[in-house]
DNA sequence: AAATGTTTCAACCGCGTTTCC
DNA sequence: AGGAAACGCGGTTGAAACATT
C-alpha cells in the first residue's frame, strides 16, 4: 500500500501569492508547534490552509523563517556567492549553507539578476568563470589591472571573507585544476608552479581542514573530465562591486600590506593567517619559484599536497598517477 | 502623463533523490 | 525488494515595480 497523491494536483488549491492572513496561519501553526513542521503534506489541513503543502514548505523556507536575513547582500556576500558558485556550480542550497540568513532562492535571483551581468560587463563567463573572448564583452568593459596567479586571487578573496571560508581547501582545488589544464595546455606551466609555490606558502601557514564537501564536489568533476572554472578575475573586486574607491583601496590594502602586528602567524585568528599569506603572494613570494626549472620545481611543489586532509593521495590513486605520468611529457 | 521596456523576485514546475509502506 | 509518495533542488515564469522614452 503506497501513499495517497499529493494535494498538488488538487484543483481547490489556491495557488499564486500569499496573503497576510495566510502567512499569520502558517507562522502560528508552525510556532504552536515549536518551530517543527513534522510533514508539510499534512500542515496545510491541520493549520487550515488551502495550499499545498509543497506550497507552504516553499513560503515558509523562502520568506516567513524567522532566520532569514532581509535586505541587499553585502559586497562580502556578493564575493563569497561568486567564490563559491566558481567551485561548486549552480548547488544554490550548498552556497546559502555559507551565508547566514539567505536562501537558495534569494541567492539564485540574486545571482541571475545582479552578479552574472556583472561578470558580463566585466567580461567574464558566468557559468566557466573564465574570460570572454574580447567579442563577446559587453560594452566594451573589459578587465582592467594585471592578472595575478588564480590561487592568489582565491586567497585574496578568502581572505576578504573574513575567514567563513576555508582558503587553502579553495587554493587547493583551484591548483588540481590548473594541474589538469596545465597537462592539457602545455603553455600554463609556468602559472601553475607560481600557484603551487603560493599554495605551499599557504598550508606551511596553517591553512585548515579541506571541506569535504567542495573537494569531493571538484574530485567529482576532475574525474569525469568536466571543464573546471578558473577565476582569475576576483583580482577585480572592485569593478565586480560598484567602482568604489574605498573599495579599491582596501583590495589594494589586503594585497600589498600586512596587517599590523602579525608579522608573524603565530597566535593570530585563522582569517588574518589568510590575510598575512595572501598578502605574501602578492609581495612576489611566488617569482623566484617560476624562474627555475619547470620539472624540478613542479615536483618538489607537488610533495607537501600528498598530506592535505581530504584531499586523495597523489601516490596512491591510481587516477592521479597516470596523470602525472602523462605530465612529465610538457 | 502615458506608453513601453526592463528589472526584480516570489512562486511555480518538473525532476532526481530519499523515505515510507 | 519494489513501487509510490514526499521531499528538496534548480530552472523558469509572470506579475509588480521601476526606468526610460
Amino acid at each position: 500500500m503506497g501513499r495517497s497523491p499529493c494535494c498538488c494536483h488538487d484543483a481547490g488549491v489556491k495557488k499564486g501569492p500569499w496573503t497576510e492572513e495566510e502567512d499569520r496561519a502558517l507562522v502560528e501553526h508552525i510556532q504552536k508547534r515549536g518551530g517543527h513542521v513534522g510533514s508539510w503534506r499534512g500542515l496545510p489541513k491541520a493549520s487550515g490552509l488551502n495550499r499545498c503543502g509543497k506550497s507552504c514548505r516553499l513560503r515558509w523556507t523562502n520568506y516567513l523563517r524567522p532566520d532569514i536575513k532581509r535586505g541587499n547582500f553585502s559586497d562580502d556576500e556578493e564575493r563569497l556567492i561568486i567564490s563559491l558558485h566558481a567551485a561548486l556550480g549552480n548547488k544554490w542550497s550548498t552556497i546559502a549553507t555559507q551565508l547566514e540568513g539567505r536562501t537558495d532562492n534569494e541567492i539564485k535571483n540574486y545571482w541571475n539578476t545582479h552578479i552574472r551581468k556583472k561578470l558580463l560587463r566585466m567580461g567574464v563567463d558566468p557559468v566557466t568563470h573564465q574570460q570572454l573572448p574580447p567579442d563577446h564583452i559587453i560594452d566594451g568593459a573589459s578587465p582592467s589591472g594585471t592578472l595575478l596567479p588564480e590561487s592568489l586571487l582565491w586567497a585574496a578573496a578568502a581572505a576578504a571573507l573574513g575567514g567563513g571560508l576555508d582558503t587553502a581547501a579553495i587554493m587547493q582545488a583551484q591548483l588540481l585544476q590548473q594541474l589538469l589544464h596545465a597537462i592539457g595546455s602545455n603553455n600554463n606551466t609556468t602559472n601553475l608552479i607560481a600557484n603551487l609555490t603560493a599554495s605551499n606558502a599557504m598550508l606551511n601557514s596553517g591553512g585548515g581542514i579541506v571541506p569535504n564537501l567542495v573537494l569531493q564536489d571538484q574530485m567529482n568533476m576532475l574525474s569525469t573530465g568536466a571543464n573546471y572554472l578558473q577565476p582569475g578575475y576576483l583580482c577585480n573586486f572592485s569593478s565586480l562591486a560598484g567602482q568604489d574607491m574605498v573599495q579599491q583601496q582596501q583590495q589594494q590594502q589586503l594585497i600589498s600590506s600586512p596587517a599590523p602586528g602579525t608579522s608573524s602567524s603565530a597566535g593570530v585568528e585563522p582569517a588574518d593567517q589568510h590575510r598575512d599569506t595572501a598578502a605574501g603572494f602578492a609581495s612576489h613570494d611566488v617569482s623566484p619559484a617560476a624562474d627555475r626549472a619547470p620539472m624540478e620545481e613542479f615536483a618538489g611543489l607537488l610533495e607537501p599536497m600528498m598530506d592535505m586532509p581530504g584531499l586523495c593521495s597523489l601516490e596512491s590513486d591510481s587516477f592521479w598517477n597516470d596523470i602525472l605520468k602523462d605530465s612529465y611529457r610538457f
